[in-house]
DNA sequence: CGGCCCGTTGATTCGTCTCAAAGAGTGTGG
DNA sequence: CCACACTCTTTGAGACGAATCAACGGGCCG
């Protein structure tokens, strides 16, 4: 189904997103001990000895190429993935109508978290560019959890952090405007690179003008004028895939639901 | 600031959704062995013996009144409640705009799983009728994790479950016009219902049309007018607060965005 | 070069919000 | 017990925002 956007390189172009990690494709297992994602998988507090019994537990990579499934919806779910560099989208595949974008992931965040509960996905997880991905088998979830009580803690923490995220998107989508759902996903986009280390104001965006609008809960066409906007405004530079905040605050205001006019 | 609240007292009118529990107010200590909560809180795999060793950690409840927060915004996170009886709320106090209401929950559900994250609760709890919530301290679960891991293992479903419920309210607000939005509302609603023993179609909606469209990102009046066109077009029976499902198919057609014209 | 996907911009339509007023239900105090 | 206040609900008229339909330009690939 896929195989053909699979086959499609990504140029690379970006100026500053993505830096290359230098990551061997031979070596396809994990040391959780050297990893630079020890602080999103591992709580704090694991020593030395710990993470090095830890890389009993995690041992496969997976690497894919742009437009690749990492899982689809109803697969039977039995391991969590952290991505290690990349991007990707969630979807529902809405029948008859558009594929409905129900998050993006990037670098040092957790996939797949949904299927935990009814032990099948219940999401399509796809690659928006090449990608690399640490299997945490789930199964073995349960056995950590007893080895590492503060492991399965840091697991807790990370879902609960995932519904607040997601209350808090919901609340845009309920009670903003269109130019305040679009503020507030470029701000928070920036925020989550700047976390990785990159700027907050200077990124590029992986997604489609559709891919946008779907997750957003508007049409492309609006998402398309609202950047224009943005740009006349003086709050962006946009040119297509490439964004740049020139006036963070002003982008914050219409973000937070106080527009100017 | 809710005391005035606290002082009205609920009149019992309701045809079905809550029947007496009988529930001894004096009686504090909560037994797990024999509640009837038992499938939510616990894994079925837990035995009698486990059940009983489990009394010594949840040992209160919590009554509350009308109009009562159980929890607040920013207030320091200790413990989950499973509502035992009644009806929450729950919210987002949005400065100087109204209140955006981000759930409701009916008994058997679980609350407060927001602020495991960042240990302080991420929204405000207020009890929509008489309740009464079971506390589960939450400093204990993890000990209890490494007594009972199949606990935790439950514990991470409910978490689960609950981002995947989040998931799907979220693409109903993305891309559903408002007469969808209502519609999956009230079959939700009647799902709940009917996971208690409850008729699906038959029950009494606890918040105003003004909480209704908080949660549902509409305004009080689209909600209202749509009730009276669910009821011109055969599809429900509402006065007021006490609504019927007349024609389930047609609602859940509605709610799942094929509309009929 | 031609085809295709993506992005931009314009014209029009439709849905929902806002403002406004009046009715229904409930609790309060005389 | 009734009048009053208050909150919640219903319904209407008008304004505004975003979707839709449509056309065109640009970049990338075969």
């Amino acid at each position: 189904m896929s195989s053909k956007n699979e086959v499609q390189d990504f140029k690379t172009k970006e100026p500053c997103t993505h830096k290359a990690r230098g990551i061997d494709v031979a070596e396809l297992k994990a040391q959780c001990l050297h990893c630079d994602l020890n602080a999103v998988c591992h709580p704090p507090s694991l020593d030395v000895k710990e993470l090095e019994s830890l890389d009993q537990w995690f041992p496969t990579r997976r690497r894919l190429q742009r437009g690749e499934t990492l899982f689809n919806l109803g697969e039977p779910f039995n391991a969590l993935y952290a991505v290690r560099s990349g991007f990707f989208k969630t979807l529902v595949p809405n029948d008859s109508q558009r594929d409905q974008v129900t998050g993006f992931l990037m670098t040092g965040e957790i996939l797949g978290m949904d299927g935990i509960g009814g032990g099948r996905h219940a999401c399509r997880a796809v690659a928006l560019e090449v990608s690399e991905v640490c299997l945490m088998p789930y199964g073995n979830v349960d056995e950590i959890a007893t080895s590492f009580p503060t492991l399965h803690a840091h697991l807790n923490r990370l879902m609960s952090q995932r519904i607040v995220q997601d209350q808090a998107a919901f609340q845009i989508l309920a009670n903003m405007r269109s130019e305040s759902r679009l503020a507030a996903f470029i701000v928070d986009l920036g925020k989550r690179f700047s976390r990785l280390g990159y700027s907050p104001n200077t990124f590029v965006l992986r997604m489609t003008r559709e891919e946008i609008g779907s997750y957003l809960g508007l049409s492309l066409e609006t998402v398309s004028r609202l950047f224009s906007r943005f740009q006349e405004d003086g709050l962006v530079d946009v040119q297509t895939r490439h964004l740049q905040i020139t006036n963070p605050e002003g982008l914050a205001d219409i973000a937070s639901g106080r527009p100017a006019h």
